[in-house]
DNA sequence: TCCAAATAGCACCAAAATGGTGCGCTTAGA
DNA sequence: TCTAAGCGCACCATTTTGGTGCTATTTGGA
């Protein structure tokens, strides 16, 4: 489905709460306050973050006090790498899988009429999510915060 | 998982060869033909060619030497709408979902910090979807037969 | 020094979506 | 009237998805 899942929705929640913490302040956010605020699996909003670790998009510390911080400026995170890294960048249509393309590659191969326009469509939308920063996604006053040149709001 | 399904992906393939069969002046294309071409198990392109009828993309003949047509010109026929007719436009994220809007609305209701922003990422996405026809995924030649306003290539 | 609070890793499970099939009915041209 | 086409319905197996349990391991602070 065109559709992303619910862990990558987990995974915006939660970036965008720890951005927001972060402008105001706090050095480390725990999984404990992420779902406390909002109706998430505690186990899955570790997982994702550590699936979001992993890609550098955000940083833990364990111990108390520990928690999670974005690794990176809110501008520089964009939708796309969000998606990848929980997701897996899925090719479009399955004639665009790597995976079949190992085997043997795609069944449809070299009559497949669809493989390029499909192909176009799907870069496209890839440069859609690569065109949306992390910052874009923040409410406006967290957003001020994260100016890209200085000039805190306030 | 933001990737089409293989029901849409067959949906392509078909519609795409049956305007090109058209394109050659054939009438109708048998669910038959595709299959001996390409692939894919004949009972889905039956099934997904009925559900493109049902939406008035394809219209379906039946009898021997009956088949499927497109309903209207691949000019006005556009991947939005076939992915709504195989997948039924579903929302980026849960929190769109109408069926949870119906009961009591999303869990994360008032404080959902992502719902406003995603919302505007998902129209992007669908606009780039209602931008693209049909036509515009056919081979140059077919592309040229079916020009907007006659000038039929040759 | 030890406790408590935090992340980390692993295996596991149930429900839903997906891809696919069987069978029999209806339509309509040769 | 035969046969090749679409139509409708129920059904099945596999994969993905969402979610949980338990047990380490780290680390700041009483």
């Amino acid at each position: 489905m065109l559709q992303l899942t619910k862990r990558t929705e987990y995974g915006l929640i939660a970036l965008v709460h720890i951005a927001e913490r972060g402008a105001a302040g706090c050095e480390f956010v725990s999984a404990r306050e992420i779902c406390d605020r909002y109706p998430i699996p505690r186990r899955l909003v570790a997982e994702v973050l550590k699936a979001l670790q992993r890609c550098e998009i955000v940083e833990s510390q364990r111990g108390p006090t520990g928690g999670y911080a974005l690794a990176r400026s809110p501008e520089s995170i964009t939708l796309g790498q969000i998606v990848t890294a929980l997701e897996g960048a899925p090719p479009l249509t399955s004639c665009e899988s790597p995976i079949l393309l190992k085997s043997g590659g795609c069944e449809v191969h070299s009559v497949c009429p669809i493989r390029s326009p499909v192909h176009r469509v799907r870069e496209q939308l890839w440069g859609l999510l690569e065109h949306t920063s992390l910052r874009s996604l923040l409410p406006p006053a967290t957003q001020a915060h994260y100016a890209p040149r200085a000039a805190h709001a306030r």
